[in-house]
DNA sequence: AGAGTGATGGGCT
DNA sequence: GCCCATCACTCTT
């Protein structure tokens, strides 16, 4: 199964990432909502510059950035555009395809396994460790395109959580 | 289905 | 100090 390229700018490869395959170890994931993150973009971890934190965003494409927020979760996107272009793609949300009964194990419930940033991380056991893994070239994780398409009917909103950019419609849920 | 709220810790001004 | 790209629980329509 081929993996895929990340080098088209985060609101443009965005809404492609729509249903492709995220794996990590045995656990498969079908991802169903995304948002995309510029560094001209007020509400990017990368707006206000290069931290210790947010270094993987300025590193080359297809590594995945992690951080901790809210004290308890974990949030992972995918970094995009020209290597330094400070872009990434944040996960939001999948649905379980493989490894089920080990993400509601980890989830400690049966229902909304894996329907949020944090949830997301949890179910699929990601965390700091995983921080700069590079998706095209780790056995770890990877993104694959197993052949279905993205919706041609995504839901185009505004991003969650954030209290400025809200005019700018990044996000994709499928 | 939706609103309100407490938990909890690293990063940044 | 204050801010969060959150979650789950509770109470209310």
């Amino acid at each position: 199964m081929p993996r895929l390229f990340f080098t088209p700018d985060a609101p443009v490869l965005a809404p492609a990432l729509l249903n492709k395959l995220l794996v990590v170890g045995p656990t498969v994931l079908r991802i169903s909502e995304v948002e995309a993150y510029t560094q001209d973009d007020p509400a990017s971890h990368t707006f206000r510059g290069r931290t210790k934190r947010n270094e993987v965003m300025f590193g080359p494409p297809g590594h995945m950035y992690v951080y901790f927020t809210y004290g308890m979760h974990h949030c992972a996107n995918v970094v995009t555009g020209e290597s330094g272009a400070g872009q990434a793609i944040l996960l939001r949300a999948g649905v379980p395809v493989q490894g089920i009964d080990m993400m509601i194990s980890r989830r400690g419930r049966e229902q909304h396994v894996s329907d949020g940033p944090g949830k997301l991380c949890q179910a699929l056991g990601i965390d700091l460790s995983h921080n700069g893994l590079d998706l095209c070239e780790a056995d770890e994780a990877g993104i694959y395109d197993d052949g279905v398409a993205p919706p041609t009917d995504a839901l185009v909103t505004p991003r969650i959580g954030i209290r400025v950019g809200i005019e700018t419609m990044w996000r994709w849920t499928a």
